[in-house]
DNA sequence: GCTGAAATTGAAGAACTTTGCAAGTGTACT
DNA sequence: AGTACACTTGCAAAGTTCTTCAATTTCAGC
């Protein structure tokens, strides 16, 4: 877990690594769960627990992950806390992954088409 | 691991699953750069070793993550196997993650400045 | 057919993540 | 002060992923 918050500042951790960590950090229904809720505007704790089924520790535990590595802010109101992205256009990250995501999933169909027209043997692995 | 590859034709996994699925099959450093080095097109698993420094075992087995997935292809050329991105902009993914992680690390730094400058108390979660 | 190189697979153990529960903190209300 | 609510934290059990080793497959050249 973890990733990006425990490096000290100045310590240079290698590009792909902090990638890595980041795509690690949104590999998870409930974060991404939480993150789609989120682009609509802050929203709170309460909020997110009735939108999502799950228990209130374990969004809990995924709200920390998130909180820790820098994607999103808690602010407390009152006795609620509210969570905000911290900037950036998640939004766009999500089209871009539903974009590959589509492409992967038409892409295996037409291989499945494929395959139960001919029964051919090839030459590739798997 | 296996995500997107074992579902069935026809069976419906919710999209923030499959979402899920798809971030943390990237979420690993070999993947990451061996995605990187497929952006500029084909290459044989000779190359992606020379380039990446891993045991020939273990990048069979993140390739094999990839493959599963569906977001590369394998194919074989006389003794040598060569890989490929299977479609989609992996690339515009990739500049999208970059964009969001500067933003963060940038955040990251201004908070910290903050902090140093005044050492006062709030009252925020963590 | 052997031998060697290229890549993959299978399996075992270590390392990490996820989950749920019980306990804890902070705020609001009476 | 005491109770209730909104969240968070600590922790152990269960589940998953990573790494490495040895064994295997596939092809090319002799």
């Amino acid at each position: 877990m973890d990733g990006l918050e425990g490096s000290p500042v100045g310590v240079q951790v290698p590009l792909y690594q902090a990638k890595a960590e980041f795509f690690r950090m949104l590999g998870h229904p409930v974060r991404i769960r939480v993150l789609e809720l989120l682009a609509d505007g802050p929203t709170p704790v309460r909020q997110l627990l009735a939108a999502i089924e799950v228990e209130p520790s374990n969004l809990s535990q995924q709200l920390a992950v998130l909180r820790r590595s820098g994607i999103v802010t808690a602010t407390r109101d009152g006795s609620t806390v509210v969570y905000a992205l911290a900037g950036g256009d998640v939004a766009e990250l999500m089209r871009a992954a539903r974009r590959i995501l589509t492409e992967m999933l038409t892409g295996r169909e037409e291989l499945l088409a494929e395959l139960r027209e001919a029964e051919a043997s090839s030459a590739l692995p798997q």
